[in-house]
DNA sequence: CTAATAGTGTCTATTAGACAGTATGTT
DNA sequence: AACATACTGTCTAATAGACACTATTAG
């Protein structure tokens, strides 16, 4: 029983009649938005795979307070907006993406973690496909860069939470695929899970697991200076 | 780099001193508590156990809106208050708690769903051991009996996204033994957990994998009608 | 003795870890 | 040929499921 359809009775009415919301306690909030995307580094010698690495979307503040600090790309909550509605605008005003596979990961509500006000933030884990997408107004950082990096607010420590979440989720869901291309090779996707556990894993085990998620696409990497491999797809 | 202890420059300090808070919108947090408690339901025949249920504390609406309606606790969240200090806050005026264990679960922010204004619901699981603890001003209720009563706001959603939470953290856990009793039998455990879990389990395997984390007492249960079984502890 | 639960033993199926060994491109 | 990676096979260890079997009390 939720909201606006509900049947308000007499007493009810009366009361929300002379409800005066301007009273209550002044605190504002957030919705920040942890990006995350697997970008391709390309190597010099001919015979090794480009390397991928994790990277996050951050923004360059414009204004105070932390002026020209790197931070999530973030706004603030309408009164008449949905999370997910404040998530989709900033995100589209900050970085220029457009429907994107987002999770809500944690709230954070310390006193003094804006020197303004009282801001809350409803922290946001987005995954992309970097391929498919432009990005305008953000860059990519890689996480080892991040974290020698004073970036605005707590959003160093909200980085980290959301590492965590990403770390438990990825063996019981297959959020992973938001990141990845259409196309993808095992290795390649074995890397990616590396990068996030932040562990090798054994190849033949990895294969052997992930193979029933896959779908081969028939095709095969070429050029690599090695033996080719399969190209697949996520299924289903 | 956060709030409070950070060097602020004189153009950060000039913005600050004529930061207007009042001029933003206004959205008031919540914080709303879905407190799990196990309780043994006694039996009449001599020979069996006593069942067991699960159960969540309301409490019954004294004000508009849903006034009369049973709702989870909860309260305002104050200007200079963390999500933590309203929680047990709240928790100690509405029902007599005092330091009990608790998570955060999900932030609500649907713009309907409350009538009075736009209110935000940051949401906390918590788990207490019902025989340690006396409640002033709550109810226990059973999940079962609480599905089929409609609570103020959007509160039996938000207790079936708890449910959902609990039954995803059981396994990979221990935050059943907040529940439990500080002394407790095997099969007592075994049934909070196919209480949780909503299926049977098999006595066998379930006694191999949880005794790594019991410690016995060297106790055991009498006047049973039965055979007569060990009282363990939670270790570590 | 019987009902009801406690607790053990064991066979099987499934899965993860380890690692050797084979396959196949490019230069 | 040699390098780098792709891929397979197989042995082993660990763990979960199934289920039969034994143990122990109150009445």
């Amino acid at each position: 029983m939720s909201g606006k359809d509900r049947e308000v009775n007499e007493g009810e009415k009366a009361f929300l009649d002379h409800y005066h919301p301007e009273k209550y306690a002044s605190i504002s909030i957030t919705v920040d938005a942890i990006v995350f995307g697997v970008m391709k580094d390309t190597t010099d010698n001919y015979r090794k795979l480009d390397r991928q690495s994790l990277k996050i979307l951050l923004v360059k503040r414009e204004r105070y307070p932390y002026k020209d600090c790197y931070s999530l790309p973030g706004g603030f909550v309408g009164e008449k907006e949905t999370f997910e509605d404040t998530l989709g605008r900033v995100l589209m005003k900050k970085t220029g993406l457009a429907d994107i596979y987002s999770e809500q990961l944690y709230t954070f509500g310390s006193v003094e973690r804006d020197p303004r006000m009282r801001i809350v933030s409803c922290a946001y884990i987005s995954l992309v496909d970097i391929n498919q997408t432009k990005i305008e107004g953000a860059e990519w950082f890689a996480i080892e860069d991040i974290r020698r990096m004073e970036l605005a607010f707590d959003h160093n420590m909200i980085i980290e939470e959301a590492l965590k979440r990403l770390r438990g989720k990825i063996n019981y869901t297959d959020i992973v695929f938001h990141m990845m291309p259409q196309e993808f090779t095992i290795s390649e996707l074995q890397e990616v899970y590396e990068i996030i556990l932040g562990k090798k894993l054994l190849a033949a085990a990895f294969r052997r697991t992930i193979s029933e998620k896959l779908e081969d696409t028939g095709k095969m990497t070429s050029n690599a200076g090695h033996r080719p491999s399969r190209i697949y797809r996520y299924k289903k």
